[in-house]
DNA sequence: AGCGAGCCCTGCGCGC
DNA sequence: TGCGCGCAGGGCTCGC
């Protein structure tokens, strides 16, 4: 569910709740949401009660929440992923609880006072966990958001993301062309780019007009950086746009919606009008999902 | 290297 | 009204 646009969305919502934040409690409701802290709910709880929270950072749909380093401690952070359902959400400590509440972590901030970071989860699929931080391939930033070249262990296989300033474009052309592979597998492969999931890859395509299947060797140089250009506007418009919400199920910290999903062009468009030509967008079955086109301006690529 | 399948889950809308 | 099915924004691991 959530994608780039969505993560940085809550990002930017928890960022100034829990910089400089105590965590005075911590519940795991549901121990499944911690499946990625192999060490368990209650290891979870007690590392992280009482120690101090200095950021919000994200790469990718990956979220992190640095912790003020202890003295002969290797740097930790609270990891999350949202997964196709998670929610992070500010509270008051005597608001009633979310329904599809996770984990309760609460805070107290020196100037903000008491509040509560709830994480809901529908499904399951997304996760918190305490991982260490280590440094980074490239000596840059974590993540957006970040002040030192850290990142969390589980997440330095995935590619820095088309909006952090650390991304490398040409490096991204090369290896893209360098794959074997069909376009919008390219774009999902989160160790190539990272943060594009259905809806934007089927929305950068659709701008680009390139049929999913494109083989990624076939494109000269131009035309990948077309793609990346079209890719890095949609996730940019989203965002002005507080994100894609098709139910409640994606809200920011606050629980509202965004509006994105009134400007989509090709994602849940099957049937109407392509913006530019007038033919009906279609949906295809493809990887096990849905990708939605204009079979007129995003043409099968002839095969050879 | 690339790719498909299986798995981790809940809940909604639809057709019968 | 009830039931089964398909579908949903993600990602990890395994085996070919």
């Amino acid at each position: 569910m959530p994608e780039l646009p969505e993560v940085e969305v809550v990002r930017t919502g928890l960022e100034p709740a829990v910089t400089g934040a105590r965590v005075t409690g911590v519940e795991v409701v549901e121990p499944r949401s911690l499946r990625r802290h192999l060490a368990g709910a209650l290891d979870f709880e007690r590392r992280l009660t009482g120690r101090r929270l200095t950021g919000a950072v994200r790469r990718g749909k990956f979220l992190w929440l640095p912790v003020e380093p202890a003295a002969g401690e290797a740097p930790v952070a609270v990891l999350g992923h949202l997964g196709m359902s998670g929610q992070l959400l500010l509270r008051a400590p005597d608001a009633a609880p979310d329904r599809q509440l996770r984990v309760r972590i609460t805070l107290e901030h020196p100037e903000h006072g008491d509040l509560v970071v709830a994480f809901a989860d529908q499904r399951i699929f997304g996760s918190l966990a305490l991982d260490r931080l280590v440094l980074t391939a490239d000596g840059a930033p974590g993540g957006l958001g970040a002040s030192s070249p850290l990142v969390p262990e589980h997440v330095a296989h995935i590619a820095r993301d088309p909006l952090d300033p650390a991304f490398d474009d040409d490096g991204f052309v090369d290896r893209l062309m360098r794959r074997r592979t069909g376009l919008k597998r390219a774009l999902l492969d989160q160790t190539l780019v990272s943060g594009i999931g259905n809806i934007y890859a089927d929305e950068a395509l659709w701008a680009a007009r390139l049929h999913y299947a494109v083989p990624t060797g076939s494109l000269r140089k131009p035309a990948v950086r077309r793609l990346l250009a079209e890719t890095r506007s949609v996730l940019e418009r989203a965002l002005a746009d507080g994100g894609t919400s098709f139910d409640a199920q994606y809200v920011n910290v606050n629980g509202a919606s965004g509006y994105f999903s009134q400007r989509l062009h090709a994602y849940g468009q099957q049937g109407k009008p392509c913006a530019r030509c007038g033919t009906p967008i279609v949906r295809e079955a493809f990887m096990n999902r849905s990708s939605h086109l204009c079979p007129r301006c995003q043409k099968v690529p002839t095969p050879r």
